[in-house]
DNA sequence: AAATAAATGTTTGCATACTAATGATATAGC
DNA sequence: GCTATATCATTAGTATGCAAACATTTATTT
């Protein structure tokens, strides 16, 4: 019989609530674009131009999953997209002007994001949680 | 310019990357149910029949996602809803015989899910993480 | 005690993200 | 040059999550 499995106590189970407060809080801080998508801007501005499927290699993405994500960005106008003269399957991504005034919003906003959401946490604790999430 | 963000450094990226590397282990193990629908089979399991918000609410799900899930498990013959004749807004909810089995066996198997996606890490370690994932 | 207000439980509709399967173009080996 | 293989992108289907709406119960007021 099962009666000593503690689910609270379960690394996923924790995983989820710990995602779950931190999409909270992004939200309120930064309502127009969602984690995911903050996550391709930020690289692309990183990075520059890139191929959609590069680009969502480059955030450990779903080929799938960067096609629609891409998609609504494109439909918010902060990035555009052309296809690559010299290779006719690739997609080149790249930030509008829009997009790239947004991103450097959104970075600065993201900062206040991961404080909030390490509130708890001393600067020993961050540094080792990101250490053990790294390792795993 | 916010040249020194680092993108990878982010506690939300890499609360994304160790969930997504959780799900895949899950559904390699476990692919029946989903991680959410587990963990309200596991709850269920542990507190017998109780309504659907309650149910939400002890595994920390918005009553709408909960109905969701509840619909999905209902539709697999894994739990059976009742209406609360004391309260006609309450549903009840209960595990049916094959819920209660199959839940069962998916204990088992979540502690080998959970022993996988810590494989890395120490004891010591994994304590720590779920330490500072609370505190979090 | 009836009427209104507030709280609680559930449902619906919509947005996002993920997976598996498919189609299109390019590259490598013969 | 031709076939096989790899790479890039897309489509269709499923799961989760939130905001708003609706129904029933409980509390408050008259």
């Amino acid at each position: 019989m099962p009666n000593d499995y503690r689910l609270d106590d379960q690394v996923g189970y924790k995983l989820r609530l710990a995602t779950q407060r931190h999409l909270e809080i992004f939200s309120r801080h930064l309502s127009d674009v969602t984690p995911t998508q903050f996550s391709i801007l930020a690289r692309l501005y990183e990075v520059g131009e890139t191929s959609q499927n590069q680009l969502g290699r480059l955030v450990a993405m779903d080929a799938a999953t960067t096609k629609g994500v891409i998609a609504r960005l494109l439909e918010k106008d902060l990035v555009e997209a052309r296809a690559d003269p010299n290779d006719l399957r690739r997609l080149q991504i790249s930030l509008t002007d829009a997009g790239r005034s947004l991103t450097i919003d959104a970075i600065e906003k993201a900062r206040k994001i991961t404080e909030d959401t390490v509130a708890n946490l001393t600067g020993r604790d961050v540094k080792r949680l990101l250490e053990l999430l790294d390792k795993m």
